[in-house]
RNA sequence: GUCCAAGUAGCUCAGCUGGAUAGAGCAACGGCCUUCUAAGCCGUCGGUCGGGGGUUCGAAUCCCUCCUUGGACGCCA
């Protein structure tokens, strides 16, 4: 009487674990049977049962189902110790490409606190993407082209130091960039400079493009240093000056659709059936406006990827933005643009407030970064003075600090920029995960131990807890997935830690009896379930610190 | 003004497509290291789920309305 698809969307895990494992709740068929929902229930729970449950009792309203937990403890572990780390892989993506536009800072400015939350997040939805069969690739969208950089070079002929640019490149080309604004106050002949020098580098002059081209490879140079920390690296560094010479192409199908209208001088392409704003496509001027660089960057990665999703790991400030880009590619004829995302997430704030890139008021990741790895470093030398490898297991654990920071909440929140609940490394941290997986992994080492022996029942309550977690995370790598949000990775590995450390705490696991084995076992899966979902998220997980 | 997010414990947040008694972490307080790493574990305290209406057997979750906060909104990116 009912599919079994019917079943499965009506089946639901208990809040309470001695209420069982799987419930059924009665309620939706009160009405066709015309029986109390709890009578229901009881007859149905006398007539289910099942090789693999214990027993089958009903609650008030609901069926409750028991697991026979060797049966399922024995499944789930031994598959786990079978897959290692491929353990959660999902068959969804058939290898086929998935761009992700990620990080994207601009050139000649510190490195934000915005565009780390790109970066960490982009990093792990490619990597989500990889475990569920994708080939990610990642594209670092520099802003490395505008009037900005015309801009810094009627700075750089004025006030310059080659000397101080090279040894301190985003610092000094800030400190430019500031000064020119400065001056300009006063100076309004310094704007127009700054343009000028902006048209001879479009122009492609030998003077503007060797300066353009010195600044943009010192910028580089000092995010790799970062993005090494981190642990990250873009398959392409497209930045906008790199579909330079891709706009004339988008712009003459704009101009041939027949959807652009005039108003003021100025072109745009009304959205009023898709419910948008208009949107503004060509200035009075004829310049062109930062749409136009994305229309033409969506076209030029469709033709050379060939993307089944092409993720954009951006602010929510632009989700007007990205609304407009994809319903004008649509409007062009180019449905393939359902399959762009925008991915947003929330600001980074202080107080309140937007953070300023004002002087005195920039936070430098790179200074947060080195902050957190120093803390990590005496942390270790309090707690584990012997370990071998200290400075690795500092920056892991350092760097994992910052990340998980970012990706434990949901991406849509706003972040309030606080140094201290950032360095935190107890509680809900990725300190507290790896700290949990070191552990687990000292046991390890100490039992030496070996995969290959038959597994038999434990008989704590703790344990089977931790089993049923590690059962879900095939089903919370693809949730991750079709969310585009890492934290549901986050939270999930909270849950495992915290199930684990809880069974670590109550069952003495070195304790020699006949479950050593399986408990061993039951660790070593445990470990690998962390370690892989550490690294989804973009956070190594040491074996000891 | 219009559109989009969001409002849950003192603070930061969970709560999967409506389901059993709303959960964590931090903070506060009290326990637990001569046995596997105390970056941990166990416990106590703490909630009119922004207000009001509605739909439903059942609402933090869906609908309406109001309030509050943030963001975006034709010549920045």
């Amino acid at each position: 009487e009912l599919t079994l698809e019917q079943v499965q969307n009506l089946v639901e895990i208990p809040k309470f674990d001695d209420h069982g494992d799987i419930a059924f709740p009665c309620f939706t068929f009160a009405k066709t049977l015309k029986k109390a929902p709890a009578v229901i229930a009881e007859e149905l729970a006398e007539k289910l049962s099942g090789d693999k449950f214990e027993k089958v009792v009903a609650l008030g309203p609901y069926v409750n189902f028991f697991f026979k937990k060797p049966f399922i403890t024995n499944e789930i572990v031994r598959e786990i110790l079978n897959t290692g780390s491929h353990f959660g892989d999902l068959q969804i993506g058939h290898g086929e490409n998935v761009t992700v536009d990620w990080s994207s800072p601009n050139i000649a400015k510190p490195f934000s606190l915005g565009h780390l939350r790109s970066t960490v997040i982009g990093n792990s939805i490619a990597l989500i993407a990889q475990k569920c069969g994708f080939t990610p690739l990642k594209i670092n969208h520099l802003g490395d082209w505008g009037t900005q950089f015309g801009k810094l070079i009627v700075a750089y002929k004025a006030w310059g130091d080659e000397k101080k640019v090279r040894e301190n490149p985003i610092e000094e080309l800030l400190k430019l960039y500031v000064e020119f604004h400065d001056k300009a106050e006063e100076d309004k002949d310094l704007d127009q400079q700054g343009r000028d020098w902006f048209k001879k580098l479009e122009d492609g002059d030998e003077e503007a493009t060797r300066l353009w081209t010195w600044f943009r490879d010192e910028s580089l140079k000092a995010f790799n240093k970062i993005y090494e920390l981190l642990g990250v690296k873009s398959e392409f560094d497209h930045g906008e000056s790199f579909y330079n010479d891709k706009m004339p192409e988008i712009m003459e199908l704009l101009d041939n659709s027949g959807i652009l209208e005039t108003d003021r001088g100025a072109q745009m392409v009304r959205l009023d059936e898709e419910n948008l704003p208009v949107c503004l496509i060509r200035k009075s001027d004829g310049a062109s406006l930062y749409i136009t660089r994305d229309l033409a960057t969506a076209l030029y990665r469709h033709r050379t990827f060939d993307f089944v999703r092409s993720v954009y790991a951006v602010g929510n400030e632009q989700s007007l933005h990205f609304k407009q880009l994809k319903a004008v590619l649509k409007k062009l004829g180019f449905d393939w643009s359902d399959r762009m995302v925008h991915a947003p997430f929330g600001m980074v704030k202080q107080g309140g407030k937007k953070l300023s890139t004002r002087k005195g008021k920039i936070v430098l990741l790179e200074e947060v970064l080195d902050e957190s790895i120093k803390l990590a470093e005496n942390l270790i030398v309090e707690k584990n003075p012997n370990l071998k490898n200290k400075d690795v297991v500092a920056r892991q654990v350092g760097v994992g600090a910052v990340i998980f920071h970012d990706l434990r909440n949901d991406r849509m929140n706003d972040i309030d920029f606080n140094l201290e609940s950032m360095l935190r490394f107890e509680g809900d941290t990725g300190p507290y995960l790896q700290y949990t997986n070191a552990r687990a992994n000292s046991i390890l080492r100490k039992a030496n131990y070996q995969d290959g022996e038959n597994l038999i029942e434990l008989d704590d309550p703790w344990s089977f807890a931790v089993v049923k977690l590690l059962a879900d995370f095939p089903k919370v790598v693809e949730r991750a997935l079709e969310k585009y949000e890492p934290s549901v990775i986050s939270k999930y590995l909270i849950d495992l830690g915290q199930s684990f450390n809880s069974y670590y705490g109550h069952v003495h696991i070195l304790e020699d009896n006949e479950q050593k084995q399986s408990r061993l076992a039951l660790l070593k899966a445990t470990t690998t379930v962390l370690t892989e979902g550490l690294r989804l998220l973009g956070i190594e997980a040491p074996v000891e610190m």
